[in-house]
DNA sequence: CAGATGGTGGAACAGGCATTCTATTTTACC
DNA sequence: GGTAAAATAGAATGCCTGTTCCACCATCTG
């Protein structure tokens, strides 16, 4: 009982010593502490009994629980968890300030990752701003129909292709990666027909390999849809639907975050779309 | 009673429907109304009788105002005020209606579309609150320090780790990505000293195979730094330093786009320390 | 200034709340 | 494998909650 004279009052410290604990708490206040920690706005907003339910534990679990954690009832580790959401609020409007003002004293590695979490947010606002809904429609109904879809997109494009590739077989929708294994990428598209269609990712300096596959494959008459950069881009004039997507970048790197953000969309509508019709 | 029926939802037309209807309410409304917009926290966490106290009116008046609001009593209000503070991603229905006043075509994909971009926004403010400096200071100091970095990242952390192994590779910063191809991830992560130092990402689910190759390497006294989502992760007890990314999700689908972030913020510090020193 | 109307204060109430208590189950240890 | 200890489930309890109700008061109207 040596520590549970310091009863958190924050939530950060009341966080820390849930992990902390968590090892050695039984089996039902494990099941609490895990549930706690994923649903703290639960916690925060509802009843003993209406989280009892939710976490599947009795009501009593709870309170035990919170005197495990050093609270006399459940009440008391409520109220950190509510202060948690009271100060975020402040800490919004307050951070963005302190920002402002301290942003010359500020670490290299936090001025970079500033840098970074900004390009990422213009790049998203910018494409919400400039993506058109019914070309959005028509692409998801173009993939919807094809019989396997090709993604490619090499280099810095690979981990968007890569990332839609384990969503689309997570979602039970037939795609091929062209990771170009082994020099093999023209062998992995070259299946692809007229009946299928390709996915084709690629920013400035566009790379050779990548349009190279993409020319082969519109010669064969394969359908294609562009996520590229520019209207000069030379995926465009091989493609049927071509966004735009301009990423903010910081360094010379882009953000990719609205790349992924429009890619996440396909495929999830995609899937979607293939749900509704089967 | 012509628009009553239409009562608000969220706390955005709340807030006006208060405004709007404030200068022809009675006296100790409007004194309920300006404490309301004043205090909305208050109103989110506090019964009615401490509210009252606090707004200095009767417990009664507040219900009197909840229902001069369109609410059935004062418990209808006060989830709105809460939802406030709840994750600020709204609800398909909301989502719909905002869709529909921005004349956006509210078709399918464009919800999802929609739902992404959230997550997105929401994920890197996470981060961008949650993030202590002196961790990342840290973190990229380790990383400088080694000879060479092993990315490790399977299945939905892979095109982080590929990024990461792309851009370290454009600014000329020794790294081995942990590709697992030809199952030889094993083979890949055995060169590793304790000179070096792995930079582990995964989450829940916790791949297995990336918890054993960590666990291989911590075991052999690699330096480890974790990208996580929680402190429960098996890649904590066995990293040096490590960092909770809270991915807001979609459908199930998690944003990416804060973990992305702080990667390339990792990547881009970390060459830029080398630099600084070479 | 009498009467009507609508606003207010405060007591009363039923339902739901967090908490406690105890019988039962599970775990740990010899 | 038996026993003591710890953990758990679930009913019981008393308090506090949001809400209702009604007497009283202020304000307006003719």
């Amino acid at each position: 009982m040596s520590d549970t004279d310091i009863i958190p009052r924050d939530f950060q410290s009341l966080k820390n010593r849930i992990i902390e604990r968590a090892g050695s708490l039984p089996k039902r206040l494990t099941q609490v502490a895990t549930y706690a920690l994923e649903h703290p706005d639960e916690i925060a907003f509802g009843t003993v009994a209406s989280i009892a339910v939710e976490a599947d534990v009795q009501p009593s679990t709870l309170v035990r629980f919170s005197q495990a954690m050093g609270y006399q009832g459940f009440s008391e580790l409520q109220d950190v968890f509510r202060s948690r959401l009271r100060d975020r609020i402040l800490n919004y409007e307050e951070r963005i300030e302190q920002l402002r003002l301290h942003a010359i004293s500020a670490s290299k590695p936090n001025i970079i990752f500033q840098g970074f979490t900004e390009a990422a947010e213009k790049s998203i606002d910018a494409l919400q701003e400039k993506l058109e809904p019914e070309k959005l429609d028509r692409a998801v109904e173009k993939l919807a129909k094809a019989e396997t879809i090709y993604l490619l997109g090499l280099r810095r494009s690979f981990p968007i292709t890569g990332y839609m590739s384990y969503a689309f077989g997570k979602l039970g929708v037939r795609n091929v990666l062209i990771d170009a294994i082994g020099g093999l990428a023209q062998e992995e598209l070259s299946f692809a027909t007229k009946l299928d269609c390709v996915l084709a990712i690629s920013f400035t300096p566009y790379a050779s390999e990548t349009v190279a596959l993409a020319q082969a494959a519109a010669s064969r008459g394969v359908p294609m849809i562009a996520v590229t950069d520019s209207g000069f881009s030379p995926l465009v004039p091989l493609s049927q639907i071509w966004f735009e997507v301009a990423e903010a970048n910081f360094e010379g790197f882009r953000s990719m975050a609205a790349t992924l953000s429009l890619a996440m969309t396909l495929t999830v509508a995609v899937a979607e779309m293939r749900g509704r019709r089967s």
